[in-house]
DNA sequence: AAATACAGCAACCGCCTTAGT
DNA sequence: GACTAAGGCGGTTGCTGTATT
């Protein structure tokens, strides 16, 4: 046996939202906030599904999007943190202000995965598509953060996460420069993934000119998703191996940025 | 001009996770 | 710890507009 459906679907509007629907959506969470979903169809006069208004809230209602073309830098973007993330497209549109997980994933589908198959890139894989099939190996990694409070942190803070795709021999080539190159020219690969490298700064003023953002992490400095001139506001700052701002300790829960 | 194929994308479905009891 | 409700996510579907025949 099943669970119950969210909501009473005989009574329940489905397909294409209309006009008054949106307009009734939008005042409401204008007047109430988000939240409570389940009880927003009834109070907002809906005849929706809670999650149906979630859903069209977040990726097209919202005041925040951006709507329109993707950007070449976005594109590569996307690029390089679906190789890293895989179809984390939550976490990937967490990376893209303005950008739903939604609209990424469609993109991704239409545009992206053409792109790539035009480059000779298994999208899949982010390995040229000529290249043998190896037994999928999993790739346990782990991180562990210096400073940190108690014992419950650090059990929240080691982390194992699994990338999958690699065998062993792909591990070995894909650290020749020449496949990282066909990859991502300006990303590295390498499974081993750490902390990035912690600069011994001799003062703080050299601190506060050097975190880099992440845009910055990606090779794409100066895009206007860079952080780094942003922060100077005299706190220091660090980002960890996402680019995700912490204070010097990496929190995996910062990894969820919606 | 009509029929068909294709592309793009909004929306739905079902499963998983999280929070509350 | 078990159970339930609700939120969130990723995969998939199906509608609509455009291109091609």
């Amino acid at each position: 046996m099943g669970r119950s459906p969210c909501c009473e679907k005989a009574h329940t509007n489905k397909g294409a939202w209309t006009k008054e629907e949106d307009e009734r959506l939008i005042a409401y969470i204008r007047n109430h906030g988000e939240g409570c979903w389940r009880s927003l169809p009834k109070a907002a006069g809906l005849l929706r599904c809670g999650k149906s208004c979630r859903l069209r809230w977040i990726n097209y209602l919202r005041p925040d999007l951006k709507r329109g073309n993707f950007t070449e830098e976005e594109d590569e973007l996307i690029i390089k943190l679906h190789s890293l993330l895989g179809n984390k497209w939550s976490l990937i549109a967490g990376r893209l202000p303005g950008r739903t997980d939604n609209e990424i994933k469609n993109y991704w589908n239409t545009h992206i995965r053409r792109k790539l198959l035009s480059r000779g890139i298994d999208p899949t894989t982010h390995r040229p598509v000529n290249e043998p099939n190896t037994t999928p190996k999993v790739t346990t990694i782990s991180f562990t953060a210096r400073n940190i409070k108690d014992e419950e942190d650090q059990k929240m803070i080691n982390v194992k996460g699994e990338l999958s795709g690699l065998s062993q021999e792909d591990e070995i080539s894909s650290n020749s420069s020449q496949f990282q190159e066909l990859l991502c020219p300006d990303l590295n690969l390498e499974l081993r993934i750490s902390p990035p490298y912690q600069q011994n700064y001799q003062n703080d003023q050299d601190m506060k000119q050097s975190p880099r953002c992440f845009a910055c992490s990606l090779g794409i400095e100066n895009s206007k998703d860079c952080n780094c001139s942003k922060n100077n506001m005299g706190n220091i700052a660090s980002y960890d191996f996402l680019g995700l701002k912490t204070n010097g300790v990496l929190d995996y829960r910062t990894l969820e940025t919606k």
